[in-house]
DNA sequence: TCGTTCGCATTGACTAGACAATGCGCCGTG
DNA sequence: CACGGCGCATTGTCTAGTCAATGCGAACGA
């Protein structure tokens, strides 16, 4: 019963009756629309939330969700345009554009988690230099990305300052003797933790992709491991395959 | 107040107080032990639920979830085994073993949605075909994925045939005239339709990967477009990349 | 005109209680 | 031993109400 009133609800989200930013009728208009009772209706609006489509703000009711993805490109670190034109196409026409960009750089030396520890080969015990970093776009946070360097290679390096490296820490690690030619990425879809939902402004509803990043070296050894956290309804993650021959695929 | 009992059961889950599998207190338990309403320890669980943590199989009592999830690895579709020893490793670590495959495969004629239209640069009105499959594994949804072609390029051929295609649909394609030699893959991170969380069989607090993959031809014609839901909890999506020279990236 | 304060609509949090639905296990029967 | 049915613990749904928190706007005062 409470199914209905979020069902139809929905309905007059999907097909456009109640278009994003609009408000929802408040909890009284529902509960006189409909005859029941205060918890009926915050059940049913509760659903809506927790499927990210609705959002409650306090106290001048509930909204329907607006979201402006951001195109997320992980290949993006060492191929900076698209392989061709309809690709580039798509980037620049979901990018936000004038939008106002921040960052904030943390580093510190630290025995990583053991997902991590296994990804760089390390040892328990054996240490890693972390480079936090905290992505704002227009005040708003938008991810965050924690690159694990181990720690014997980048010590005393320019990795370890918490400043902009203009010309990238992956050209830095090359410089070190430490070039990566291959990569691994893993991605994870999830609900935040608290602590990631308290630190990106995620409201219930709102899932987040876990972005691991594992690079090697020519020799077969893992010198980087970034983790990114993306929030779902603020980006798209993209990615661009290129092949030449024989196809020897299956479907 | 509801959230210091969230709080105390997020911490047991966490640090392996409550092992994946093991019951969490009932709700009269928690009642008794906090001195609250049961609609406050309500509150309290359902937030876990909301999260993926925790799952209520009535009337037994509530449950810490499960989760061993498959490596989804849209390159496979071109390229069978990775690049190199520690990314098979990885690939084969995760892989669902000794689980029992199925699959069901439906084939249409349709005008498709906008957003799979603008894909397949089709004008308003005009046809696709589509091919439907959804995937089971132990007799569990796994994933749905439908592939959409222009109509003009593959009537009468073999794609139009609701039977698996052995050496690909891909292949077909090529043996038409039409050889995809570039792809692009987007993904979305959502909670899913009432739709989609019905035919994959998802509980409440478990987001789903979005997956469309459009492959082009070597004069870059759009050829097909795949789109894919993946359930996040059943899946780890996985890219490798390798690059020769000139690391032309920045951070 | 500008700033401050207050009121108010609205959601957030919580309680106490009622009845329904659902599997699982126990018990009795054949 | 096998089967059927009942009971019961537990969650699902719903009601009716109270008090708190919050932000916006209107009314008021300098």
């Amino acid at each position: 019963m409470y199914q209905q009133i979020s069902d139809g609800l929905r309905q007059k989200i999907a097909d456009g009756t109640l278009p994003a930013g609009a408000q929802l009728p408040t909890e009284a208009d529902l509960i006189a629309q409909f005859g029941v009772g205060r918890g009926t209706v915050r059940q049913a609006l509760s659903a809506l939330v927790n499927e990210g489509l609705v959002v409650p703000m306090r106290p001048r009711g509930y909204f329907v969700k607006e979201r402006q993805p951001m195109v997320f490109r992980p290949q993006a670190e060492f191929r900076k345009r698209p392989y061709s034109a309809e690709m580039d196409a798509f980037v620049t026409e979901h990018s936000a554009e004038g939008r106002k960009p921040r960052q904030l750089i943390e580093v510190a030396i630290v025995e990583p988690a053991p997902d991590i520890a296994k990804r760089l080969h390390l040892e328990a015990g054996e240490l890693a230099a972390v480079r936090r970093r905290i992505r704002w776009l227009d005040g708003e946070p938008f991810n965050v990305n924690d690159s694990y360097f181990p720690l014997d290679i980048v010590r005393d390096s320019e990795i370890m300052r918490p400043e902009d490296i203009t010309r990238g820490a992956n050209e830095v690690l090359a410089e070190l003797g430490y070039r990566q030619v291959r990569a691994l990425d893993e991605l994870y879809v999830r609900m935040p933790t608290p602590d990631e939902a308290h630190r990106l402004e995620l409201g219930p509803g709102s899932p987040v992709a876990y972005h691991v990043c594992t690079g090697f070296t020519a020799d077969g050894r893992p010198v980087r491991v970034a983790v990114t956290v993306l929030p779902g309804d603020r980006h798209v993650i993209s990615y661009e395959r290129q092949w030449e021959q024989p196809q020897d695929g299956a479907e």
